[in-house]
DNA sequence: AAGGTTAGTTAGATATATCTAATAAAAGGG
DNA sequence: CCCTTTTATTAGATATATCTAACTAACCTT
C-alpha cells in the first residue's frame, strides 16, 4: 500500500554513459544559457544522432525536458545528478593531482572513468582522508611534498626523519576476492 | 616495413568485461587445476552460455585455450592479463581498506570496478603513495590510525600536534574539465 | 551398458550505445 | 522572402554482453 510508486516508469538504475551526458549538459549550462544537441555531441566526442538517442531516454526518465529541435534543459532531478557527478569528478581530480601528484590531464581523463563506479560513501572518505591530511600536523601539506622527492629518488627524502626500514615494497599481500564471487 | 604486425587479428583493445573472465580465470586456476565453464558462470554471476561465448571470443584472441566440451586454460597472454588484473586488484583493495578505512566488502566490491579503469601508471602512483606512508616517519602507519578518529569525530585527534586551522571543507574548488571534453 | 543427472552448447531474443546515410527543420544573408 | 548553410532527426545497421529455451555431450551409478 504505501509502496513507492515511481509514476509509470520502473525506476531502472542510470548507466555511466546516461551519468556522462547529464555530467555534460550541466557543465554547458553554466558556460552559456541555452545547450544544443552538437554542443553536447563535441563535448562528450560522439555524434549528434547518438545525442538525439540519448536524449529521448533521459526525457522518459524525466531527467532532461526535451522537444525536438528545442534546447535541452535538465529537470530538477537531471540537475541534481549532473551536481553530483561534477562533484565526485572533482574530488577525485583534486586526489589525483594534488595527493597522487597525477599529471592534469591524465588525472582528468581517470577521474571520468572512476566518478561512475564509487560508491558515495567511498568518495566521502576521499574528502575525509584529503581533510586529515591538511587537518594533522604531523602529516599536511608540507609533508606530503615529500612524496614527490620520495617517487622521484625512490629513497626517503631527506626532511623525512630516520626509521628502520624492513618495509619497502611487500605491499601486495593480502587476498581479496575476485569481481562478482 | 619493421611495423608490428599483430598476427591476423586486428588488435582492439580488451573490455572489462573481458579483462574480468581472465581475472575470474586466473583464479580459478589457482584454486583447482581444471577451470570449467561452470565455474566461471557461478564466479562472475553470469549464465553458462554467456561463458561459453566469451570464450570463444577470447580464444579468437589467442587468450584462452578452449575446445568445446573441455576445460579451459588461459594462454601465457591471457595469463599475463589476468594476473595485472589481480595485482590492480590488490592494489587498489589494500589502499581502500588500509589507507581510506574502507570495509572489506566494499572495498573489494570497488576495487573490482576500478580496476579496469585506472592507467598502469596512475595504479604505479597509488603503490607509492603506499609506500611513501610507511617510509616516511612523519607519516608512518602510526599518524594514519589517526584518521580513524578524525573520520569519526570530524576533528583533530588528540595525538596530532595543534595546528591553526581555516582548513576546514573546502576542498571542492578547483574546476576541471568534464569527460572527453 | 542403459539411464538419469550434470554440464555445456547452440540458437535466437533483448538491451544499450554507438555509427552512417538520408532527410527535414531552423536560421541567417542577401 | 527565398536560398543556402547549419543543426537536428529518423531510419536502419553494428557491436557487445547478456538472457532463456532447447538440445547434446559427458559422467556416474547401478
Amino acid at each position: 500500500m504505501a509502496e513507492k510508486k515511481d509514476n509509470k516508469k520502473i525506476k531502472k538504475p542510470l548507466t555511466s554513459s546516461m551519468e556522462d551526458y547529464l555530467e555534460a549538459i550541466y557543465e554547458l549550462n553554466q558556460e552559456k544559457t541555452f545547450v544544443r544537441v552538437k554542443d553536447i555531441a563535441k563535448k562528450l566526442d560522439v555524434k549528434m544522432p547518438t545525442v538525439t538517442s540519448m536524449l529521448k531516454n533521459l526525457r522518459d526518465r524525466q531527467l532532461v525536458n526535451y522537444e525536438k529541435y528545442e534546447f535541452v534543459e535538465l529537470t530538477k532531478e537531471g540537475r541534481k545528478v549532473g551536481r553530483e557527478m561534477r562533484r565526485r569528478h572533482d574530488v577525485l581530480l583534486k586526489f589525483l593531482t594534488e595527493i597522487l601528484k597525477i599529471d592534469y590531464k591524465t588525472a582528468d581523463e581517470e577521474a571520468c572513468k572512476v566518478e561512475h563506479t564509487l560508491s558515495a560513501s567511498t568518495l566521502q572518505r576521499f574528502i575525509d582522508f584529503m581533510e586529515f591530511i591538511q587537518v594533522c600536523p604531523r602529516a599536511g601539506l608540507e609533508w606530503l611534498e615529500h612524496f614527490d622527492e620520495f617517487r622521484v629518488s625512490g629513497t626517503n627524502p631527506e626532511k623525512c626523519l630516520e626509521r628502520s626500514g624492513d618495509i619497502s615494497c611487500k605491499i601486495i599481500e593480502k587476498a581479496g576476492n575476485i569481481c562478482k564471487s
